[in-house]
Formats: C-alpha cells, structure tokens, sequence
DNA sequence: AACTATTTATAAGA
DNA sequence: TTCTTATAAATAGTT
C-alpha cells in the first residue's frame, strides 16, 4: 500500500519485519479499536511480536471476552481434543514443568513477593542479583537516552548552521535595503543589530524566519522528535 | 476513508452501522492475518458483532495464544497461582515449552541480560519493576535482621538475668566458705571482687561457668544464631 | 523518525 | 447485500 506492492509472504530482512511490524501493529490497533466504537463491537486483539513481546487491545475487559469467546467456541467444535502427545513425552513434560515452576518461582521472588521462605543469605544474594540487574537496565536506558540526545544535538547543529546561513542572506538583504533607503541610515543600522543577536542566541526564534522555507523544516522535526519519551 | 471524512463514535442508524461492520471486520482480519505472515507475529483477533455473532482469527491456536496472553499479563501485574494451574490445564508440552521460554526471557530481562530489543519504555518499566522488587527484598531482608537483634537482645536479657542469679548463688556459696575456714579470710574475700565486677560488665564470659548447667543453655544459643548472618 | 508516492480501505451512492 | 467510485488512510521504500 505505498511505493510498491508487496506479496503477503514473511519480510527476510529483520530489520525492514521490525519495522514493518510496528507500523502495521499500530495500524491494526487503530482498525480493532474505531471498529468497536463505530459498530459497537465487543474486540479482542492480542499480538505476540517475532521477539515476544506482547501487545493487546480489548474494547471491554480482555477477559469476558476470552470467556465468551471460550462459550462460543466450545458450542461449535463440541469436544476439543485433550493434548494428544502428553504420554508420549511424559518424561519432558514433568521436567518442563519443574522448570516453569522454578523460573516463575524465581521472577516472583525477583518481583519482591512470597518472601518468607527465603532465608537472609538468599535475600542478600536476591538483592544482589536485581541491583546488578537494575543498573543494566539503568545503563542500556541511559545509552538510549544518550542516543535519542546525541540525536538532538545533531539537530541543533543543523539548525544553528542555518541559522548562519539565514543570518547572512538577511544581512545581504539589508544591505541591499540600505543601499535603496540611503536616505534613512539609522533605521537600517539598528535593525541589523537586534535582529543578529536574537537568531545567535535563540535558536527556536528560527521559526518566524524561516516557515516558508523547504530547505528548513528542522525547527519542526526537533519538537517532535522530542516529544516520545520522559 | 473514504467519499468523506467520518468522526470515529458509535454510528447512530443501525442498518448503516451494520453496513460499516461488515466492510470494516473484513479488513481487520485481512490485516491481521497480513501482520502475521509478513512479521512472524502471533495474532490472536475475536470480535463480536453488537448483534452477538462472533468472528475470530488467530494465527495459530487461539488457545496457545490465550494461554500465553494469559502468563504475560499475570506477570506484568501481580501475583498468579502458576504452578497450581499449570499441571490442571496447560499439560500440553508446546504450551509449557512457550511458557517457559517466555519466563526465560523474563528472567534474563530482569538480570538486565539481552536488553537489546526493549524501547525506553520498556526499560523505564523493567527499572520499575526491579525497584519494587528490589525495595520488598530489602524490607524484608530488614525486617529478619530485626527479628534477629531482637532475638539477640531478648537473650542478652535472659543471660543478665541469669548472671544475677549466680552472682547471688556465688555470694551464697561463699558466705558458707568464708564460715568453714574462717581461718583465712582474706584469700575469699579477693574471689568475690573479682567474680562480681567482670560478670557484670561482659556477659559472653559465661560460657566456663555454666558450661554444663541444663537450665541456662542460652550461650550457645546466642553464638549459632550470630554466626548465620552478615 | 519523517517524508511521499502508491496502494488499500472504505463512505456514500446506486 | 454488492458494486462503484471518490476520497481518506495506511504504508513501503527512502532519507
């Protein structure tokens, strides 16, 4: 739906699948929730990404409508088939088990709930583990954060070379204004002054100056570049 | 989208509405199927009219993708009773594999291991996570320290209690000595300063005198418990 | 992320 | 419902 048609097969380049993914995610959220609201709908949308990360929308509560889903669903297959291969694999299955139950185990410790059984030395090395954790998480947010205002700044270079550009056009403008009222010098001269020092010093100024322009929408993109995280 | 431009609220006249919900389911489930195939996702999609007829799509097994719905929201909120449900109704071993894979990566996040995929966001939300998480491990750790001291303190008392008492019972024993050998009674005299004034003052001193007295064992006691614990 | 040339989806009308 | 068509939206590829 753009540029070119693509065929519905799985995208190979990961990078283009994970980007495609969010753009047709939020699409297909938008879609779920204005079809609930125009047709009065009851939806349920739940979307597991390539990574596993989890994404959902349910125009009421996300579990009446499973439940009522489950409702409808059994009355049209009836019986449904119990697992078939749980007694071939037994012997995985109980190990599989064990380590659910270990791993779901650890993630609630991990979460600070059902402490009580824990002695101290198992709290100190818990606590240990989720500061290292935390400081990770901590680091890699710090780097995008870092990313996102390295990003930033990059812009603003941009702009402040624009700026100069802009200075000099309106500089040669005057010039030429001067030349034409000679009449009137010191008007012209006190103008060029004040209009200098405010484009050096503030670069969001840059907006009254150059709206019009289609070289330099930069003001713009920075304000809404900036807008996406806290 | 289309000859014109609509407000996204309930549509009032009911036939039209009923036009706009067939048009528009359909191409809601063609574009979540397309999310499907093109990004590797999972989708899970049920709609039900305002007329109660259901409508579903689900890129493999809905109940897969419920179940897995159902472990994720459970661990983003609060505390579940996994293990309990897990032998009853999700014996199924693909299930299980999918479970545990995803408490896997969980568990790795929280350790702040392959953080690589996860928005600022998302970091912003596991930094949340850990802190609580963090702040309940360290109350509780507190809190057993406490008790400890506590405990500590309690037999401390006991032991003054008990130094006392044999204090007394020394004096007493004493009185007796200094009768039978009133004969020298500077020498007992000189025992009895000693003894009292270091009982007093440092009460894990004790230990040689009350080495084998069944009714006052709390020495021991004190020395196991302060050694569990930094 | 932001920009567009295109493709899709769809609202209204037949 | 279905088809048509003008127009709004979504989005693939690009920067």
């Amino acid at each position: 739906m753009a540029r070119e048609k693509i065929k519905i097969r799985k995208i190979d380049n990961a990078t283009a699948r994970q980007v495609t993914f969010s753009k047709r995610r939020r699409g297909l959220f938008k879609k779920a929730e204005e079809l609930a609201i125009l047709c009065d709908a009851e939806v349920a949308l739940i979307v597991f990404s390539a990574t596993g990360r989890l994404f959902d929308f349910s125009s009421s509560s996300m579990k009446e409508i499973i439940d009522r889903y489950n409702i409808h669903s059994k009355n049209l297959t009836a019986g449904d088939l119990p697992s078939l291969d749980l007694q071939s694999e037994n012997g995985n299955l109980t190990t599989l088990n064990k380590q659910l139950t270990e791993a779901t185990w650890q993630l609630r410790n991990m979460r600070g709930e059902d402490l009580n059984g824990l002695t101290i030395q198992e709290l100190q090395q818990l606590e240990k583990t989720l500061e290292i954790g935390l400081s990770r998480v901590r680091e890699k947010k710090g780097a995008r954060v870092l990313e996102q205002i390295n990003d930033l700044r990059k812009k603003g270079v941009e702009l402040m070379e624009e700026n100069t550009r802009l200075r000099y056009q309106v500089a040669e403008l005057q010039m030429v204004g001067k030349q034409a009222a000679v009449v009137d010098p010191e008007n012209a001269l006190q103008e060029d002054g004040i209009q200098s020092s405010e484009s050096v010093t503030n670069v969001t100024h840059c907006g009254n100056t150059c709206e019009n322009d289609d070289t330099s929408d930069a003001c713009l993109k920075l304000g809404l570049s900036c807008s996406g995280w806290k």
